[in-house]
RNA sequence: GGGCAGUUACCAGAGUGGCCAAAUGGGGCUGACUGUAACUCAGCUGGCUUACGCCUACGGUGGUUCGAAUCCAUCACUGCCCA
């Protein structure tokens, strides 16, 4: 499923391919995020021929509320409902457990929600969760886990990684005794926990190693822990995770998250950075991050970014933008939404190019302190 | 010409003797956002000051009062109605 093509001589970056059902991803990749089966603002047309996102990402917990497994299961998986051919990924919910924490109660079995929608209750659970996941048909499916939270103390962090062990082995188990409805191959990542605490870490990590998966994610990441910190981890866990088998930092990140995390070994990043950030008025270009809001791209009519990523960034001027950003324009949300997918797929594809010529080394330092700037 | 209603901060608009530099919206400015309950959220928005505080302000002017955006007189302007 996964090949490594390239190892940079001077940090643990690499260039490999995944391969799956629905065609080949190149990494390191970025995952725009779809969450209810639809990338926010951005048309899947679009996704394709002008940003070039190789995966993309669906929400068990979202899908699995609205439309319902049943629609999914009628419709032949989301694939075929959203008209998405290219490889896909679904997240579990476990970060569901997390960030809707309260209106949850986690028991051994599973996790009891209140739906965020209309307060109905519902009922997840490791071998629950791999079946929904199954029939929405993602090529690339994630176990169930607790994401726990960066200022866990230890005696929560441990108990909460004792459980996201315990569900791993359930889901896995699920996962083997079943196939997906829709006549292709799935492959099932497990995700390493163990909050900031090193030991748990390396524990999580060793055993998520053995479980042999096809490729294998860091979690609970990016969730209020100091940055250093989770450089720290992700070195640490990468460490001992199988070199032959892609990895996975979950929901990272900003762009110098990733350029620091590929240093360290990470080829695949999901984040909704790009498309909630870029809604919301910010742009990241490879000279720094721009608040479009900000008064003085008013009367700036230069091309959004020189020599950008995407169409969007010569076609439209920084003050046509900040106009549509502040008249709240939905034309505004679609142009931003478009240029920061484009600009961080940009950015991985770049990383990828300089792993394979053998300077990402020499390369990294100067993009980095680039995306970095405030403009 | 007569009658009535009104004039409050960038805009709209509350407030009708002290708790008022003045509610609330909008607009403006600045932040935040990391496996998406998010086209969302937070702060600031008279001047000087880190703050305490001081100054200037509720159409103009003059009064009443310990104290006025609020009461009185007068002038100006606006709207509606009648001629």
């Amino acid at each position: 499923m996964f090949q490594l093509l390239h190892t940079d001589a001077k940090s643990s970056a690499r260039a490999g391919i995944i391969t799956t059902d629905h065609g080949t991803v190149e990494t390191p990749v970025f995952m725009p995020v779809g969450t209810v089966g639809s990338v926010k603002a951005v048309h899947p047309t679009e996704l394709k021929e002008d940003i070039n996102a190789q995966i993309i990402l669906g929400n068990t917990y979202h899908l699995y509320l609205r439309p319902g497994l049943e629609i999914l299961r009628e419709a032949g998986g989301l694939h075929k409902f959203i008209s998405w051919d290219r490889p896909m990924l679904t997240d579990s919910g476990g970060f569901q457990v997390f960030s809707l924490t309260e209106n949850r109660k986690l028991t051994e079995e599973g996790a009891l929600f209140q739906s965020h929608i209309d307060g109905s209750s519902h009922f997840f659970t490791p071998e629950n969760v791999v079946d929904m996941q199954r029939i929405i048909g993602a090529d690339i499916i994630m176990a169930f886990d607790e994401c726990t939270p960066g200022d866990a103390d230890y005696a929560y962090a441990k108990r909460s990684l004792d459980l996201t062990e315990r569900w791993l082995d359930r889901c896995i188990a699920r996962f083997n005794e079943t196939e997906c409805p829709h006549g292709y191959k799935q492959a099932l990542f497990p995700i390493v926990q163990g909050c900031v605490y090193p030991d748990l870490r390396k524990r999580a990590a060793e055993n998520v190693a053995e479980m042999d998966a096809p490729g294998n994610a860091i979690g609970g990441l990016a969730v209020g822990e100091p940055t250093k910190v989770m450089y720290e981890m992700v070195e640490l866990v990468n460490d001992i995770l199988p070199k032959e088998k892609p990895r996975y930092l979950m929901g990272v990140g900003k762009p110098e998250n990733l350029l620091e995390a590929i240093e360290r070994g990470v080829d695949m990043f999901d984040c909704i950075m790009p498309t909630r950030n870029g809604r919301n008025g910010q742009i990241f270009t490879k000279q720094g991050v721009m608040n479009m809001r900000n008064e003085r791209w008013k009367n700036d009519f230069s091309p959004l970014e020189e020599e950008g990523a995407s169409f969007v960034d010569t076609l439209y001027s920084k003050a046509y933008l900040r106009h549509l950003i502040t008249t709240n324009e939905i034309l505004g949300l679609q142009i931003a939404s478009i240029h920061n997918l484009a600009f961080y797929i940009w950015l991985m594809e770049e990383a990828r190019k300089h792993i394979i010529a053998g300077d990402f080394s020499a390369w990294k330092p100067g993009i980095l302190e680039n995306v970095t700037r405030r403009l």
